[in-house]
DNA sequence: TAAAAAAGTGTAATCTGTCAACTTAGTTAT
DNA sequence: ATAACTAAGTTGACAGATTACACTTTTTTA
């Protein structure tokens, strides 16, 4: 889908794009994100700062350049979920599809220190997930046929996206993942005193 | 407790902080926050730019001038709730008694819709609540004698603290809590259609 | 091939936020 | 009361992010 589709025009732009976020993923982890500035990003890329901003929103915008529309993936977990299967199950497999592989990269070690020691990166990546917030509702919503902004599909949206947050940083992603849809699914039950002497 | 504990200096001092929040407020209501620059604020208040932000830690700060530290009512809901109470009881009386009034304050009609039109504080607004889960999570396993951060009460002090965005914008406030602690409590169920004809 | 469209450039401007050195006024100890 | 101290405020300069604008180059397309 790639070789006819695009032309030059696009070859390049894309190519533009990727050399900049590569130049700005590399000076981050070299000096850090808030010693790096968009100059130096743009001088590193070989391209002026002003296209920069033509390709991406903004600073923090440079560090996420991949994680962009998984509101498709969202909508579409939901919507081709296994028949007879619930909207919940369908959410927890595709979290651990999607978020899983992403946080447990070894070679994404140094770029989760990078984003867990930058409070503006670390803002910015939670607001990414609870961004599609609203567009998941829908599609829980669409699915029962009840209104769009349903309180209990946003409700859900929303705990569902809050997922990654919470299990960023446990030990044990996949279990993380695991206890927090079993909440969501049964309630919350207060949790049990840990066995003495660990 | 104001008169003889606070000098003239530190009158002097909390008068230009409110003659400076209440420019910033008279401003951005006026005008837009994003059409209100720092300086224009400085200037209406009478103070230098500086001084503003010896004040105020940012721009979104000025318009959450009075809602900071509720950390400490968080923690006393839990700690000093009820006999025999849950947890989530009370912290749904207490998201009940301290959201409420200020959301629905028929003075705030203004306010909340300068917040809700400008995505820069809407964020802010967000993290405020969601800025104190640490603290709350913690206060919570404390309540359970399991580590500060276990899973499950980070969890629920997430999830509690999404609760005011996610009633934010509704009809009934009160209900729309009441639903979504429902929701915390038994687990997730799917929605009802809707009456037809509505 | 010429016009339209898109990518990129350079400059200048605005705005947020920080910094350092200075002034002023309130507080405190003598 | 007065000198020394301290915190609040001022000023001016500055760096970085972001936008607007007018211009050039390249690709596409009619």
């Amino acid at each position: 889908m790639s070789e006819p589709t695009m032309g030059r025009r696009e070859r390049k732009k894309a190519a533009t794009r990727q050399a900049i976020a590569d130049a700005a993923l590399r000076l981050f982890l070299e000096r850090g994100y808030d010693h790096v500035s968009i100059r130096d990003v743009a001088e590193a890329a070989d391209v002026s700062v002003t296209t920069v901003f033509k390709h991406f929103s903004g600073k923090e915008a440079l560090v996420f350049d991949q994680e962009e529309s998984m509101d498709a993936g969202l909508v579409a977990a939901v919507r081709e979920r296994p028949a007879g299967g619930g909207v919940l199950d369908a959410l927890k497999e595709h979290v651990l599809r999607t978020w899983l592989p992403v946080a447990q990269h070894p070679q994404r070690v140094e770029f989760n220190r990078l984003v867990d020691s930058t409070p503006a990166l670390r803002a910015y990546a939670e607001r990414m997930w609870v961004r599609h917030a609203g567009t998941l509702a829908a599609a829980i919503a669409g699915e029962f046929g009840v209104e769009h902004d349903n309180l209990a599909c946003a409700a859900l949206a929303r705990f569902v996206l809050d997922a990654p947050a919470l299990a960023q940083g446990r030990r044990d992603h996949r279990s993380a993942i695991e206890e927090i849809f079993e909440i969501l699914a049964n309630g919350w039950q207060p949790p049990h005193r840990p066995a003495p002497g660990t």
